[in-house]
DNA sequence: ATTAGCACTATTCATTAATGAGTGCTAATA
DNA sequence: TATTAGCACTCATTAATGAATAGTGCTAAT
């Protein structure tokens, strides 16, 4: 048998270089051909697309070789090739610089600045909203994240006998409420005196600081003999505890039924798994949170099992002082990677420049 | 050509008692069978299922007699007869009680009363995915109506020179925030005063009322020459305007797409606009705070012509004073309405009764 | 190294025929 | 007179067949 330079793989070690750019030019037209007409490209085919530039007979030996080193697949002997994984990997690693934002897209997408007052939740639903109008795929955004959240302010309100409402607001301009139960029944002037100090205490602190500072405070015995100070450790405590999981916003899901992708039976099960379970989803998001700019996961690459058929772009969203959350699209693995890439990134800066707006510092 | 008797239709005018409840008796057969199988019933199988108390001849006759009424309708000649939108909406009203809810369906929804001081969004969106996740279809939820919501408490927070944050506390738990823009640059010292004023004016009246209310105030002189009540009748105009859209959760839409009725890329297409379009839906859910109980919509029922091929379950919730917001399902209009329409019920009473006792008073 | 040519393979599509479920009508029956 | 059995007929569904088509792999020529 005789061995072919397989271009890509073996750089330098035997092949020429020609040959390799050669084949890495091939797969980029595959792939562009196949996320352009969601068919399997034959020779003939990309030979016309590439302009007769070189023969569908040189196109079969590369794609030979490109389909021995994994880069591509043929659903049956004679039908043309599919790219896989690891071709969409290679394609949106060569991929040079983000091509500008459509003006259109950005046309679409400014609704998203211009909500005055309102409250940050309604502005993320208007962002993945808008994103999945634009990219008809399914998108998902996390709110911020409680725990790097600065605190502007508290509030304690006495609503019975033994409850509680606490209201959080953070610099983001995110409020939280949530009831607390007490045994002692608090006058609402004793609480008044209790927000004060809290809000002295931990204005600015980051909700994970004021939760430490608080388990110090207990710790310590600092306060062991001043009551009133006593009862704000104490109400704080709980006031700040964390029970409210992430949430996360989902916007298009039925799109991807309309997408020929995920016409079998199995596949749609996998997506409603998916979305049903929105751990696997907010994982992701939350891990594009640590990193900036626009994050890619293909296929097979995410850890869950029925992501496997999608891809997911990310980009996280911040105000000035913090990472907030992320904002991202799923789609199938064969999307249009420039365009989502640039509309999600896009996104992510016209939402984090609209929150840093209506933060509160 | 000879006219047979109708049944149901002409009922005693000169057909026998016996005939016509036989046809209600066969038609309701037709539909729990279609119900149950998704598959046009034809004479011998109804006869089978019914154990041949009549021949498939018999059953024949009565079944071309409803087909004439509008009951039933053939695909094709030779096929079974499906039951049309009339035939469904017969066999709700001819639903006598509500069968007693499966223990299994209580024990499932139990997760929604166990959400001790958790915001009243947090609640819905909980029942309104267990509901899906028990009928298997598409579930929605209103929340809570800002109009009817009566008010525990109003807080101004300065936020900057030109920025207020208003929150909001109903007596329902709802807690709604919105930032305000003003000229003048109030102490926080002053919107305290403020707050005071408004709260003692306004607590335990509805929104509505204090919307008109403090129109009021502007029209009558009363405040003029009182500079704190003019300011705090003014930004209390402000605080108070209605701005935010009502809200709707949705679960489970792509429970549908696993349904074989929504099979066909039309109806798919026309769901994904029913969805997206929100407001139709809304606009069902708005209708049902209206008037207690269940709630059907019956395909052509619907006046939004993209759920002609839906049919929606929806009942209201509430706490101890007011009707709040309602929740339903929406699927095809084959749909086993016996258990559909008492899971629902249940799951708006055990809602109701969870925020009644999470409200304020 | 590239390409033209050819044999080979697998899908897709339309046609055909067989099958079967179900009806409508008529005549027989209780 | 109401019910039922029997039969001819209709139409969807299914499987089988064959032609057309798109594509490959290999070999030999350039």
């Amino acid at each position: 048998m005789k061995v072919r330079v397989k271009g890509i793989e073996n750089q330098g070690a035997r092949g020429k270089m020609n040959s390799n750019e050669r084949s890495m030019d091939v797969l980029q037209s595959i792939v562009e051909n196949y996320i352009k007409n969601s068919e399997p490209v034959g020779s003939r085919t990309l030979s016309k697309a590439i302009g007769f530039k070189l023969s569908p007979a040189t196109i079969r030996n590369i794609m030979s070789d490109l389909a021995e080193s994994g880069y591509l697949i043929q659903t049956h002997t004679s039908a043309g090739r599919v790219p896989t994984d690891k071709a969409y990997r290679f394609y949106v690693d060569s991929l040079s610089k983000k091509p500008p934002v459509p003006e259109q897209i950005k046309q679409k997408l400014s609704p998203v600045s211009n909500v005055q007052g309102t409250p940050v939740e309604y502005i993320l639903s208007k962002a993945v909203h808008l994103l999945a109008e634009l990219t008809k795929f399914a998108c998902v955004v996390s709110t911020p994240k409680q725990s790097v959240s600065r605190l502007q302010r508290i509030e304690l309100i006495k609503i019975s006998e033994d409850r509680i409402l606490v209201i959080l607001v953070t610099k983001a301009g995110v409020v939280r409420d949530k009831i607390i139960f007490v045994k002692e029944n608090h006058s609402q002037e004793f609480l008044n005196s209790v927000t004060s100090f809290l809000n002295e205490e931990f204005k600015n602190h980051s909700m994970q600081e004021i939760r430490e500072g608080i388990h110090q405070s207990i710790v310590s015995d600092r306060h062991r003999y001043h009551d009133l100070l006593a009862h704000a450790v104490r109400l704080g405590k709980k006031a700040f505890e964390l029970n409210q999981p992430g949430e996360m916003f989902i916007e298009g899901q039925m799109n991807l039924l309309l997408d020929s992708h995920f016409h079998e039976q199995s596949s749609v099960k996998s997506l409603i798994d998916a979305f049903e379970q929105k751990t696997a989803i907010m994982k992701i998001l939350d891990e594009s949170m640590k990193n900036k700019g626009v994050h890619i996961h293909i296929g097979i690459e995410n850890d869950y099992e029925h992501l496997h058929k999608c891809s997911l772009i990310t980009a996280s969203y911040r105000n000035k002082q913090n990472v907030l959350g992320s904002i991202g699209v799923v789609g199938p693995t064969s999307m249009d990677y420039k365009q989502i890439i640039s509309t999600v990134d896009y996104t992510a800066k016209i939402l984090s420049k609209t929150i840093s707006e209506q933060s509160y510092d």
